[in-house]
DNA sequence: GTAAATGCAAAGACTTTGCACGGTC
DNA sequence: GACCGTGCAAAGTCTTTGCATTTAC
């Protein structure tokens, strides 16, 4: 199991700006800052988001920085664009895995591949064979409550 | 088995405006319209393929009519909004089942779920209870490529 | 020094909104 | 006739683009 993506601190940075290079990247401090704030981050942040939460510390900062940035380092896989409706979302978790969006609050969670089975699950033979599609991965979004939402689970009905 | 969304001609027409009547909807010219056009059609359209196509015969039919009657078709279950990135896509096909998404092409087929097992798949066991979210449905978008982009198979690499 | 990246602003794609008019029931 | 729906245009959101300037290597 890879820990990658849960560094931090100045070595995590260091780490960073190698990575950036290595991948034929510029290590720009708005690369390494949105590197960084992305890296670890649980929430699925959309550009803005990034964008905002590093506004304080870079006040030079701008969007398209923002967008090109991410788009790079989807290039270079370090991080995923998530097309749930909505704003793009960005997931650090480059690793296969699904996601779980709750309807009411929009949180989204990774969401482990259950087996090797699931994981692999291309669609049913039948319906392969009848397309002739060939399924390069497979995407799954649950849609449903997360438990905070969900919470009351005595009171009320 | 139903063939709702599979009829056409002028019975049909009689059966949507009766439909939308049913559905506490007005049949307005507008909305049978938008409804013959996505009734029957694989290709899930956008609402600006929507209103494109329907302009013709349609010269006054404005945007905003189309997405407002798309969010009323919505509504009362009639179609089903596709959120697989860029523009909102419809789908006359309510039942549940999922999608084929062309990465060259973009193209979109349905794709019937396999099982009993996939069709009800929640989220692992072990996930559910550690995450506590309430699965309402699953969503599966099947990336690669068609069987029409997928094609030279022996030629060029 | 060179090529790449940034920042800005403008444009572009997609969708929603407000309101007066018109059509359906 | 009442009310819902339509059409228009404007606004809003999200994202991309062009270009001059700056920066990393």
């Amino acid at each position: 199991m890879r820990l990658i993506s849960a560094a931090s601190g100045t070595e995590a940075l260091e780490d960073a700006a190698t990575l950036l290079r290595q991948a034929g990247l510029k290590a720009t401090p708005q690369r390494l800052a949105v590197l960084r704030e992305l890296a670890g981050d649980q929430t699925h942040p959309t550009a803005q988001e990034l964008y905002e939460r590093l506004s304080a510390a870079f006040p030079s900062l701008s969007v398209a920085t923002v967008y090109n940035t991410l788009a790079a380092l989807t290039r270079v896989r370090r991080c995923r664009p998530l097309e749930l409706g909505g704003p793009l979302r960005f997931d650090p978790n480059v690793e296969p895995h699904d996601h779980a969006v709750c309807e009411r609050c929009g949180s989204i969670r990774d969401v482990p591949l259950a087996s090797a089975s699931e994981g692999s699950a291309a669609m049913s033979g039948e319906a392969a064979r009848a397309t002739g599609f060939r399924v390069q991965r497979v995407e799954r979004i649950y849609r449903g409550l997360c438990a905070a939402c969900a919470e009351p689970p005595e009171i009320g009905q």
